[in-house]
DNA sequence: CAATCGTATAAGTATTCGCTTATATATTCG
DNA sequence: CGAATATATAAGCGAATACTTATACGATTG
């Protein structure tokens, strides 16, 4: 899989509202169960486990089964595709934009 | 139009192959007519061109009319919903993955 | 073992997407 | 004005997407 492919599944994934939405507690929350992402989701049990599904094959979550319940952390390391891009293109932007670390910064 | 919205839209954007080519093409040649975009570009003359709409509606690209000619060049701020995205989780992805302005660095 | 709980998969469907060909809308040139 | 150039829009189509309900699988519990 080349690197435009990883970044290609990893735009497409975050890309959708509800997936990114679970992606984000997962952020927020730590370690969560399934169980614990269907709760207070809009959709039901099966999107929400075709959206872990679809983070995990994308590198963006891992998952740790504990009996029956199966918990989803962030893989920090699925984001790599995206930084690298920005930053491979960070020096045509700095021209007009100052560059991305400042704006990383400004945007805290 | 809310913040999340403008970010799934310059996800989406971002996340087909062939449209993001043209986005990386304007980024490298600075400022190009959509002629020089067809030149060279697998898809149709219509199809850069409905792709020039997609990067113009997610704000990722401004254009110019000289003539019958239309240049377009890069609107960096159209990047800003995805760059602020990052850094809002960044202090969560700190914790594990170093931080997003020392990838930046590293991955140039 | 049987019932139950947590999660995944299957199948079907409506919508969205990216492309094509054909045509329309500027703008310039002779 | 009429022809040519540069770009956009229209219409249609096949593939992909995100959801649903129904069902299967895996692990625990009584």
């Amino acid at each position: 899989m080349t690197a435009a492919m990883q970044l290609t599944n990893v735009l497409k994934t975050l890309a959708d509202p509800t997936r990114r939405a679970v992606f984000e507690r997962i952020i927020r929350e730590g370690e969560v169960a399934a169980t614990g992402l269907v709760q207070g989701s809009k959709v039901s049990q099966p999107a929400v486990s075709q959206h872990l599904r679809a983070l995990r094959d994308a590198g963006l979550v891992a998952e740790r089964r504990e009996g029956r319940h199966i918990h989803y952390r962030v893989a920090p390391k699925g984001l790599g595709p995206l930084i690298d891009w920005l930053g491979h293109y960070e020096t045509f932007w700095a021209e007009r934009f100052a560059n991305l670390e400042k704006l990383l910064k400004e945007s805290e």
